[in-house]
DNA sequence: GTGTTTGTTATCAA
DNA sequence: CTTGATAACAAACA
């Protein structure tokens, strides 16, 4: 599902090929995902630019001519796939036309489709990116429990400080702030890894990778970890999500990148999905239990 | 029909 | 108020 390194992948997929396009077209096939009130969200989006495509955790946020943010969250099966006008006008598509992304194995719209942006290419001669030719953007989700969002500046900044703690990849993540969210916490290491609040970006595919990689079990209790077990979790847990991002996320089954693509870092898992399977360290079978309310992979023998 | 999958939030308890 | 644990949400699949 998508977690940091995927919606990373897919702001810069997006940020490429979206930044200095001005949305010209909206199509709401499912209110839900706009709060319910399509008029509203239309009228705060339609006409605008994308003048810029940032993220907080697995938040992203499209920063507008209007000074407004879409955000756009991708929960479990949500995708932004964009396709570019010229692949459009050579399939002889419109917006509601179908054609073939990611491998030809996936095509847009399709049933899940919940709303539909058209772009118009940028300004002549402007300097900005996205090249000479406008597109569709696809906001597709199985399940419905995505969204997308118009907020004001200030909002956007709240949500963002109030709801994610430390973030993976910037700055801010040193190794003190980082030993600080273990200090009078009183449950595992599994439920402080996945709450957003403690630190952005996580779930549970890279919470399991971190753990393995690190050699500690998930539900080891906050207290019992010692300096260099956290030492050593700190620095796995940039390894495992900058490894990912290289490898374009991982693509169990619906997560896309920003063209309809898959993510090649399934292949390079260590735990998650790998029940029963052989532990590529020590040769013992992979196994599996449930922590935080979640499937939880684990190798008895390289995790302590 | 049952259980499982997970990101986030609501709810309840301490 | 904070913290923690659990259910609920949604839809598909084995």
């Amino acid at each position: 599902m998508p977690e940091l390194p995927e919606v990373e992948t897919v702001r810069r997929d997006l940020e490429k090929v979206l930044v200095g396009k001005k949305i010209t077209a909206v199509e709401i096939l499912d209110k839900k995902i706009v709060g319910g009130k399509p008029a509203v969200f239309v009228s705060a989006v339609n006409g605008k630019k994308i003048v810029g495509v940032e993220r907080r955790g697995k938040l992203l946020a499209f920063k507008l001519s209007s000074g407004e943010y879409l955000l756009a969250h991708l929960k479990m099966t949500g995708q932004l796939i964009c396709v570019s006008l010229s692949l459009r006008a050579k399939r002889g598509n419109l917006i509601a036309g179908g054609h073939q992304v990611g491998k030809n194995d996936l095509t847009v719209p399709n049933k899940f489709t919940r709303v539909i942006f058209a772009f118009s290419p940028p300004a002549r001669g402007g300097a900005r990116g996205g090249g000479s030719v406008g597109g569709t953007l696809y906001f597709n989700d199985l399940r419905r429990f995505g969204y997308l969002k118009v907020v004001s500046a200030e909002e956007k900044e709240t949500i963002f400080k109030n709801n994610f703690g430390i973030e993976p990849l910037t700055p801010d993540f040193k190794l003190s702030a980082f030993t600080k969210i273990f200090r009078n916490r009183k449950t595992n290491l599994k439920a402080i890894l996945m709450n957003q609040k403690l630190i952005s970006g996580l779930g549970n595919i890279y919470v399991d990778e971190a753990c393995f990689n690190a050699g500690l079990l998930p539900w080891r209790s906050a207290k019992s970890l010692k300096p260099p077990e956290i030492k050593k979790l700190f620095s796995c847990i940039q390894k495992v999500i900058a490894v990912a991002i290289k490898n374009r996320g991982t693509t169990f089954k619906d997560f896309r990148d920003g063209a309809g693509g898959r993510g090649a870092h399934y292949n390079f898992l260590n735990v998650y999905g790998r029940k029963g399977e052989k532990c590529r360290k020590c040769k013992n079978f992979i196994k599996k239990t449930k922590h935080a309310g979640r499937g939880t992979h684990f190798c008895p023998k390289c995790q302590r």
